[in-house]
DNA sequence: CCTATTTCAGATGGACTGAGATAC
DNA sequence: CGTATCTCAGTCAATCTGAAATAG
């Protein structure tokens, strides 16, 4: 991270800086993890949505996850290589690629799983256990609320 | 902002993922307000830091601000082609520049808060006030204590 | 001699666009 | 025919690196 200096007063106490700040935090830590571990973002929440939906097409999962089609391609290129996911045509539609976890890619999903839990800690360090539940709160209803998307129980 | 079906429920209680997704919601709001007047987030940080600590060289400014010394350059200058800073070659230290507002600049950095006010205002629409002081304590804290920067009355 | 400041030219990684091939 | 999927090439803005010129 690079050092700065004594930030003005009033960008402390805009909440966007803040927020913008946080994250920047948040990506560093939790993108150390996973470089420790040879992979990207992109490539552990594809591998977490197969876990949790089953497989699904690239276009699909770009989708749920907010990925463009084309960097897809490539982060399934990825996955396939290290034989994490397999690739298959789709036999009832064979535009898609239906994607897989595989037993590999399941293991490595749960290694991935336990070091971004222990990167959400050190993130998380300066406040207490009720601070951070309720920094999650605040953020899943300020995130739901402005995107139409379910607050799944705050 | 892009059509995002159905997030896995894992990644909503990713804290680290909620900053993101949060900050990403802040940079489009500010972003547009300040495209809406010609200007990109750096410009205005950097009119704030002159009017908050007088006269600065451009590599103060980028220590405080966190900009690299290259982007500074080109930041400076777009202000200089609109008359909103002036530049003149530091007398006590000839390698530096030293950056002061003009008057058209203070005028512009007024409009631009006022901006700023208003989208951090539809930002935070989904939270209520008390909510939206809780969630600026929690960020300062959070941000603070893992920067070592002093918390300044939170 | 070494370090600091400013500037330019270019590298780099991430998000995105356009277009072609294929299939519905 | 129009639309959807996958892929590649390439664009774009933001961030950063290297090196030169100047000064301490």
């Amino acid at each position: 991270m690079d050092e700065i200096d004594d930030v003005p007063r009033r960008l402390w106490q805009l909440p966007s800086w803040l927020l913008n700040r946080a994250a920047r935090e948040a990506t560093a830590v939790v993108g150390d993890a996973f470089a420790r571990a040879g992979v990207r973002r992109h490539h552990f929440t594809v591998l977490l949505t197969l876990a949790e939906y089953g497989p699904a097409s690239q276009a699909s999962l770009g989708r749920r996850l907010g990925i463009d089609r084309s960097d897809m391609a490539a982060v399934v290129g990825d996955l396939e290589r290290d034989a994490l996911i397999a690739r298959a045509r789709d036999a009832n539609d064979r535009r898609r690629n239906v994607v897989t976890l595989t037993p590999a890619g399941e293991t490595t999903l749960q290694t991935l799983d336990a070091r971004v839990e222990a990167a959400q800690d050190e993130l998380l360090a300066p406040l207490t256990t009720m601070e951070r539940d309720e920094l999650t709160r605040l953020l899943t209803r300020l995130v739901a609320g402005r995107d139409g998307q379910p607050p799944a129980r705050v």
